[in-house]
DNA sequence: CTGAATCCTTGATGATACTG
DNA sequence: CAGTATCATCAAGGATTCAG
């Protein structure tokens, strides 16, 4: 059987080793996007009542109302979110991860918790980097 | 101690919980560009030996040599990879997962493995999403 | 209250050509 | 070979306004 990192078929060639995009790279930019892990983590805090769009969107500070009906969408779309439409006067909207939803979460917050315990370390990286490169250019002139 | 949730603080509030933009964020946000995972990828296949700018190029079909190398001196900046110049003629230059780079590829894993078991009930769903969107259009008119 | 439509700005990416 | 510089393109995101 073939072998695969990160979802990725390797296809061995004369000159090593190649990788594909492919199906899997349109998740991870999903989620990689600016609001996605944000609203997935909101919802996840309440697993059992779902949440109003006006809860979700007081929860995240600065997400324009806009930005997150096109995330909520994308995450409905992707069977990760369920919406529930209550056509009142004036209408209500709750959201609720889905089974799928809560599927993701544990191996996400392995991930998240790397860059909790990780990311000041590379926030240090970046800045001895990036005096680095002004020390340089400083230099050439 | 301060609740968290995949690295960001929860603030609680009269009208709920709230989340916070935070530094973990921009990792995230770099992970979730085009390219990245792929040269993380394809680096960790070859965990003792650099490889040659040119074989990474060639292990990524597609990507072009502008963005290798902005990528790739992303991750440096990040100190999750290693570069080392050799200033022959014509030049040879290698890169390298550091540590830092390694610690990640299992955590990373973790959730790639989720997608890689989910991503095909993700399309299923993308499909029947669209497709109720599109009955819905013709429907209107 | 929720969400669609519109316009606009910015950043990410790609193509190409040039340099040490 | 590896990297830089420049230009063009496009999509993401934000502000605003309108609608059901």
């Amino acid at each position: 059987m073939a072998r695969e990192i990160n979802g990725r078929p390797i296809i061995e060639t004369p000159d090593g080793p190649k990788l594909t995009p492919c199906a899997p790279g349109s998740v991870l930019e999903r989620l990689g996007d600016k609001w996605t892990i944000l609203v997935i983590s909101l919802l996840s805090l309440s697993p059992d009542i779902p949440m109003r769009f006006s809860a979700i969107r007081r929860g995240i500070p600065d997400i324009s109302q806009r930005m997150l009906t096109l995330t909520l969408r994308n995450l409905e779309r992707d069977g990760l979110v369920n919406r529930y439409y209550y056509p009142e006067l004036p209408p209500r909207v709750e959201y609720q991860l889905t089974e799928r939803g809560h599927s993701m979460l544990k191996p996400l917050a392995g991930f998240t918790d790397w860059i909790r315990d990780t990311w000041q370390d590379i926030e240090t990286s970046r800045k001895a980097f990036d005096e680095a490169a002004e020390k340089k250019t400083t230099l050439s002139r």
